[in-house]
DNA sequence: AGCGCTTGATTAGCTCTCTAAGCATTTAGC
DNA sequence: GCTAAATGCTTAGAGAGCTAATCAAGCGCT
């Protein structure tokens, strides 16, 4: 069975299926299976290069702004510490970065890139440009547009929504996720009209 | 830090930093996080049944259709084999379901759910319809639609992508997701006069 | 009947992510 | 100035997903 056979039922039979299938999970579901295939398509990528997904967020971040400690880098990244603290672990077996306490601080650790931590930039970079350029091929623009203005608030939502329920320490976590997202869209705002070749 | 600082630089800075600090992914991170967004939000309240989210995934299948073999279980879910094979095994020590073999077969092992897996489905549904009735608040329908559509095509794109590079198994594993996304889109539509308050 | 391919279930082991809980250090309040 | 709280790093352990490899059963061909 690869695929869920053609329903031959009355559309009055479909409606109790779509409630009771859980139509409503719909979007989540399909959102849920971009991500898997996208991140698919940029891991099987990378792992040409020896790099592996969970690297490739925080390098992200570090070849914009290095120096920075593992707290910070975590907010950077949008990822809990301890998921932070285990890739930085084996990034720095595998030389693509240091990390060092500064005299000011026994507390702190700040992580540096090493040279071969940052010349990966520019092997890799164009690796997602090309799965980004691969999976909007054929779209309106303006959908794409829209489908990450629509993105955007359903994670807004999600983000209010867990801090009037529940754990405050999740929502205020969802809030910075948020937070650093929305300065992606605004700087991406700003500079439009110069960068409508990259944006997407 | 709990946000990335306003930058001040000129927007030729700016187009700089978009360039250099991959823009391109930008969408794809959007849909990552609004993926865990979601998928954290149904799995807190799920969490309140004593119910994973990965069982969730499982008893979806199920409750529109039992008594199918792993394999297939599988495919509908759009998992890989083992995954499923561990969720069932750890859903079968709670008693939501069992695994028999039929006479006719001592290869194939079929899942029937219990009363107990069956019935989950009140309790559970309308939970998956609370998330989504949350996720889309406030967004006009039409920006939802689209949504979906260019969601959809993303898929495709990569699944295209990566029949023509890669890995035939991966290949036919993504088109396989798509074709029981695409049923569910067509039945959506089908169904979509009298379901409108469904939809989402 | 028997040899080998295919298919389904399973095992092993990896990655990525999380929560919970620990310890060490720094900061704040009395 | 010293204890108490907050902060940052680390450890431990879990869940969800994957690939690769193994094993057993069924099927196909001669």
């Amino acid at each position: 069975m690869s695929t869920r056979k053609p329903d031959p039922r009355t559309a009055d039979i479909m409606l109790r299926h779509w409630r009771e299938a859980v139509p409503n999970d719909r979007i989540a579901h399909l959102i849920k299976d971009s991500s898997r295939g996208l991140q698919r398509a940029l891991q099987t990528r990378l792992a040409k290069h020896n790099v592996s997904f969970g690297h490739w967020v925080f390098l992200r971040v570090l070849w914009v702004r290095d120096g920075i400690t593992q707290r910070e880098l975590s907010e950077e990244a949008g990822l809990m510490e301890p998921t932070t603290f285990s890739a930085l672990t084996s990034m720095e077996k595998l030389g693509y970065l240091e990390r060092r306490k500064l005299p000011h601080s026994r507390k702190n650790v700040y992580v540096f890139l090493t040279p071969a931590g940052r010349q990966l930039k520019k092997k890799l970079v164009p690796l997602a440009e090309d799965v980004n350029e691969v999976a909007v091929r054929g779209i309106d623009p303006a959908d794409v547009a829209t489908t990450r203005r629509t993105l955007l608030v359903m994670i807004e939502n999600i983000a209010r929504d867990e801090s009037e329920h529940a754990d405050p320490a999740r929502a205020a976590r969802m809030q910075r996720m948020l937070d650093a997202t929305d300065n992606e869209v605004a700087e991406d705002t700003d500079s439009k009209k110069s960068t409508d070749a990259f944006r997407v």
